[in-house]
DNA sequence: TCTGAAAGGCCATAGAT
DNA sequence: ATCTATGGCCTTTCAGA
């Protein structure tokens, strides 16, 4: 029940460069005081935007294990995400438009088949799997400025825009229009339900 | 030249979770003062093991672009490393043991074709695209905690090993051994160089 | 929703072990 | 390398607009 705007943008791309910078100094880079970037990280955290504060460990570092890309191909997909996603050697999941899993993943044992295996439980899928040399993350939040798109109609939604969490999910939207039209869409399917 | 043991390991992994999380309340659980927790803190950003405090951002609610995962064939692997790393829809960079180049990014475009070419300049590469439906980030510390390998022998670093900066570069060894051959080894190398 | 002042808490330093 | 104690900065709260 608020707005989604640029500010918001430039504040999460400052956190992310440096997430122990001074509020007040933030707020004097995008011309607001120290309580409001307060305040806007606040609804951030509460409309699950900055999912939580942390750092970026450089695990080539730490040298464990042997880093693997792994391409998996299965028809229990959901089961599958959810048990990769709670693993600990593993980093990235990702769930393709074909419905292939690949998952990038530091094996910790010398023989990746009974790693893997072990790995994949009892879900039944082929796979195959690459050697990794090198991987990097970088995050960067440039470049998303005019990029937030209506649930409703799809156009871009800039400062004049509206978000709102429905069912603990949060939805963004170009007009009050949109929203309308949104909330009843989603009411009636819950009702048919 | 200090030594990298557990209790760092465990440091990492509980501001991994949450970052701003009080250093004495930390300090609790490890069993150590708050300033304590400070200090080790303090040289785990300087060896370059933590590289930044940042946020963990929920990219699927901004809804930029759409989420490829792209494979490039090419023999100008360093300049495609590099020049991917900078650009700011990508968001991750492997490179595999076989020489070929993964990274995942948002298409903001609707030619995906075209942006890719942008993407690479004028460096020759071959590439596959494939649509992802779904990313997750999951990273974690855990299971780390005796996988340290001595960058000269090998073997399992343990809380009597050592860490050394050489010419910028963080390196772990098991004894001090380890790091003396090593050490001679690298400025032999140097010298012919 | 923002500003400005004030309170409380946290981090970092100093000095000793 | 760690502890305790302290000083100073930062975050948050609270009126007011």
């Amino acid at each position: 029940m608020r707005q989604l705007d640029e500010t918001d943008l430039e504040i999460l791309s400052l956190l992310a460069a440096d997430a122990r910078r001074p509020y007040s100094e933030i707020g004097e880079e995008i011309g607001l005081s120290g309580p409001a970037v307060s305040d806007r990280v606040t609804r951030l955290q509460e409309a699950g935007i900055i999912r939580n504060f942390t750092i970026d460990v450089d695990r080539s570092e730490l040298r464990a294990g042997v880093p693997v890309l792994i391409r998996l191909e299965t028809t229990a997909i959901d089961r599958l995400r959810d048990r990769l996603r709670e693993a600990d050697p593993v980093e990235h999941v990702f769930v393709t438009a074909e419905g292939e899993v690949w998952f990038y993943a530091r094996a910790e044992a010398r023989n990746v088949r009974t790693w893997v295996e072990s790995l994949l439980g009892e879900a039944e899928a082929t796979y195959t799997v690459t050697l990794v040399e090198e991987a990097e993350w970088t995050p960067s939040i440039d470049g998303l400025e005019f990029a937030l798109t209506c649930a409703e109609c799809g156009n871009t939604v800039d400062a004049e825009g509206e978000t709102a969490r429905i069912d603990e999910e949060v939805y963004h939207f170009c007009c009050p229009s949109c929203l309308d039209r949104f909330r009843s869409r989603y009411q009636r399917l819950e009702e048919s339900a």
